[in-house]
RNA sequence: AGCCGGGUAGUGUAGUGGUAGCACAACGGCCUUUGGAGCCGUCCGCUCGGGUUCGAAUCCCGGCCCGGCUGCCA
C-alpha cells in the first residue's frame, strides 16, 4: 500500500526506532509482527494494533509478519483464521509469503525446552493447578518452592519426553521455568512453560498434546522469526522479565517488547469474550451485524479501509488508558465518504405530495449531479412527475421557528427540480397526515429562480412511480452509554443495550440504484451515508445498511426549542 | 498491601531545558440548490508540593490519583 510518512504523527514506540536507527542496532532493520489468536474475530482495536505494526514496518522500508498464535488448540478455531486474513488483507496490508503459525514452531520449542532442562533451567512438577495456584503465593506474600524443584535434569528429561508422549493425563503435571518463587512479579515465580492438554489442534491435529504457554511461545516466535520490536499491549508490561529471561538463558536472538494501551471506544464493548457473548446470545446477529465494532462489522455497516487507518492515525499511541470518543470514528467515515460517495435520493419515511398543477402521466428527466465535492463524478438524470414522496419529517403543520421546510403556505425547492408550494393538507379518521397537496412553478425548473426568489428549505424526494422500494437497515449505537464495561453501579453491560440500535424501514429510492452492487456505498442527500447490505441485498430486493447520518444541525436547533 | 506502569484543554495526542501545538467535540459567524460539505473565529490545559536552573510540561525528591498483575488463557 502507498503510505504518506510524512502525515504519519510520531509517538514514543517510533521515537525508539528513530534511537534504534540512528544507533544502527539490528543493522537497520526494522521487523514488526501482527500475532492474533484465532479465537475470535478482529475488531477495531486489533485495526489500531495492525496500522501500527504494518504501518511502522511501510515507514521504515521494514517488513511486518502475519502470524497466528494459535497455542491453545482448546479455543481456536479454523473459522477465525480466515476471517483474519481477509480482515486484515481488506485493511489494506499485506504480508507478501509472510503467513506464519506459532504452531509450525512447536518442534523448535520443544527443543528449546529441552535446552533448558539440560541447563537446570526447568522442571516438570507434578503438583496439580489448585497446589501450584497455593504454591505461588499471593501479591503481598512470597511464593514457595514445590517439592518437585529440585529433580534431577536426567529424570526432568525423562518425564518431559513422556509428557510429549501422551503417558499423562490432562492436568496431571507441568514444565515449569525454576526462576524464583519468591520474586515480587508473580510472572516470575516458576511460571509453566508446557501443560498437557490431549486436544485435536487445527493445524497440527493430534501430533501435539503438550501446548507451550504463552510467555514460553511468544518470545520464541519472535526469536525464530527475527523480529526487532515485538509490539504489544499493556497488559503484557509485567510479562517483560519473563520474555527477557526465556531469550537470555536460551541465548536466542533477542527481540525488543514494547507495550502501548490498548485502543477503548465510548458506547463500544471491544473484549473477545463480550463481543463472542453478543453474538452466542443472540443479541447481534453474527460477528459481522453492522453494529459489532468488528472489521467485518464495520465493513458491513459501510465503513472504508481507508477512514479505518486513518482514525487509526489519528488517535495516536501512548501508554496512557484512554478513550476515543467515538465521534472521531463517525468524523473520518463522514469525511472519507463526503469526498467518494455518490449522491443519491432516497425516502425513508415516504409522505405522498400530489402537485396539482402538474399535468398526469407526465415524466421528465432532470440532472442531478453525483457528488458536489467531485466534479469528475458527472451528472444523472432523475426522473419527476406528478406524485412524489417527500420525507415525513420535512413537513410540519406547525412549524417551529426557524424551521425551513414545507408547511402550509410555504415554498420550498424540491432538490434539482422545482419550487413548490404547499395548499393542502389531508388526514385520514385519525388526524393522521396522508397526503399533501402542492402546486410548481414551472419557471423554476432544476431548482432556480429565474426572479431570485429565495426559499429556506431544500428537500428531497423521489417520484412515486419511478422510484424502486428498499429495505433500509437505520443502526444507531449498540450500548447506550458512554462506557458500558464501566460497572460502576456493578451492572452488566448486557443492561446498556441500546433496544433502539436497529430500526428496519421500507422506503424508496431513485431508480438509478436499480441492482447497486454489494457493499456500494451512496450518499442519502441530506440523511446520511448507506451501504448495499453484502448478505440480504438482491437484485429483486435491495437492502442498504446506513454507515452514519450526516451531521444534523436541525437536530441541534429543535433541541434547543 | 507488594511490584510494574501512567497522569498535558471536554476527549485524545505532540512537545524531552527556552515558556504549549494538533485533531475531535462544543459554541458563534460566513457561505450554501444537501440545515451536508467548506471557510473563519471562540472556549478550554501541563495532577499537587518542594528542589535544581537565568529558565522546568520536560531533570530530582515527596504526595495524590488512575490502570495492570495472584490461568495449566492470550
Amino acid at each position: 500500500m502507498t503510505t504518506n510518512e510524512s502525515s504519519i504523527p510520531t509517538d514514543f514506540i517510533r521515537n525508539i526506532i528513530n534511537e534504534d536507527l540512528r544507533n544502527n542496532k539490528n543493522d537497520g532493520r526494522v521487523h514488526t509482527r501482527f500475532p492474533p489468536e484465532p479465537n475470535g474475530y478482529l475488531h477495531i482495536g486489533h485495526a489500531k494494533s495492525i496500522c501500527l505494526n504494518f504501518g511502522i514496518a511501510a515507514q521504515y522500508n521494514g517488513l511486518c509478519n502475519l502470524r497466528f498464535d494459535d497455542t491453545n488448540p482448546s479455543k481456536e478455531e479454523e473459522e477465525y483464521v480466515q476471517s483474519i486474513i481477509e480482515d486484515v488483507r481488506w485493511l489494506g496490508f499485506d504480508w507478501d509469503d509472510r503467513l506464519f503459525y506459532a504452531s509450525d514452531y512447536f518442534e523448535q520449542m520443544y527443543e528449546y525446552a529441552v535446552q533448558l532442562v539440560k541447563a537446570g533451567k526447568a522442571y516438570v512438577d507434578d503438583l496439580s493447578a489448585d497446589e501450584i495456584k497455593e504454591y505461588r503465593g499471593t501479591l503481598t506474600s512470597l511464593g514457595k518452592e514445590s517439592p518437585y524443584r529440585n529433580r534431577s535434569v536426567e529424570e526432568n528429561l525423562d518425564l518431559l519426553e513422556r509428557m510429549r508422549a501422551g503417558e499423562f493425563e490432562n492436568g496431571s503435571r507441568v514444565l515449569r521455568a525454576k526462576i524464583d518463587m519468591s520474586s515480587p512479579n508473580l510472572n516470575l515465580r516458576d511460571p509453566a512453560m508446557y501443560r498437557i492438554l490431549h486436544a485435536e489442534h487445527h493445524r497440527t491435529g493430534d501430533k501435539w498434546c503438550i501446548y507451550p504457554m504463552y510467555d514460553w511461545a511468544h518470545g520464541l516466535e519472535d526469536s525464530i522469526e527475527m523480529i526487532t520490536h515485538s509490539i504489544c499491549t499493556l497488559e503484557f508490561e509485567d510479562h517483560r522479565p519473563l520474555y527477557d529471561w526465556f531469550l537470555d538463558e536460551l541465548g536466542a536472538y533477542h527481540p525488543q517488547q514494547i507495550e502501548f494501551a490498548r485502543l477503548n471506544l465510548t458506547y463500544t464493548v471491544m473484549s473477545k469474550r463480550k463481543l463472542l457473548q453478543l453474538v452466542e446470545e443472540g443479541y447481534v446477529n453474527g460477528w459481522d451485524d453492522p453494529r459489532m465494532p468488528t472489521i467485518s462489522g464495520l465493513r458491513r455497516r459501510g465503513y472504508t479501509p481507508e477512514s479505518i487507518r486513518t482514525f487509526c492515525e489519528r488517535i495516536g499511541i501512548a501508554k496512557t488508558d484512554s478513550t476515543i470518543d467515538i465521534a472521531l470514528l463517525e468524523h473520518c467515515i463522514r469525511e472519507d465518504l463526503n469526498k467518494r460517495a455518490p449522491r443519491v435520493m432516497g425516502v425513508l419515511r415516504p409522505l405522498r405530495v400530489v402537485i396539482d398543477n402538474y399535468p398526469e402521466n407526465e415524466k421528465e428527466e432532470l440532472d442531478a449531479i453525483n457528488n458536489p465535492e467531485d466534479p469528475d463524478a458527472g451528472i444523472r438524470k432523475v426522473p419527476f412527475s406528478r406524485v412524489i414522496y417527500i420525507e415525513q419529517d420535512d413537513f410540519r403543520e406547525d412549524p417551529p421557528k426557524k424551521f425551513f421546510r414545507l408547511a402550509p403556505g410555504r415554498e420550498v425547492r424540491l432538490r434539482y427540480a422545482y419550487f413548490i408550494t404547499c395548499t393542502d393538507v389531508v388526514k385520514d379518521e385519525h388526524g393522521e397526515i396522508v397526503e399533501l397537496h402542492c402546486t410548481y412553478d414551472p419557471a423554476s425548473r432544476g431548482g432556480n429562480s429565474p426572479d431570485g426568489r429565495k426559499v429556506k428549505g431544500t428537500i428531497h424526494w423521489v417520484s412515486a412511480d419511478h422510484a424502486i422500494e428498499a429495505e433500509v437497515r437505520l443502526y444507531d449505537r449498540l450500548l447506550a452509554v458512554a462506557n458500558p464495561a464501566g460497572d460502576e453501579n456493578g451492572k452488566d453491560f448486557k443492561s446498556y443495550l441500546n433496544p433502539d440500535s436497529l430500526e428496519t424501514v421500507t422506503g424508496y429510492v431513485e431508480p438509478s440504484l436499480a441492482g447497486a452492487a454489494p457493499l456500494s456505498r451512496y450518499q442519502f442527500e441530506r440523511l446520511g451515508y448507506f451501504c448495499v447490505d453484502s448478505q440480504d441485498s438482491t437484485k429483486e430486493k435491495l437492502v442498504f445498511n446506513r454507515t452514519i447520518t450526516l451531521r444534523d444541525s436541525w437536530a441541534k436547533i429543535e433541541q434547543k426549542l
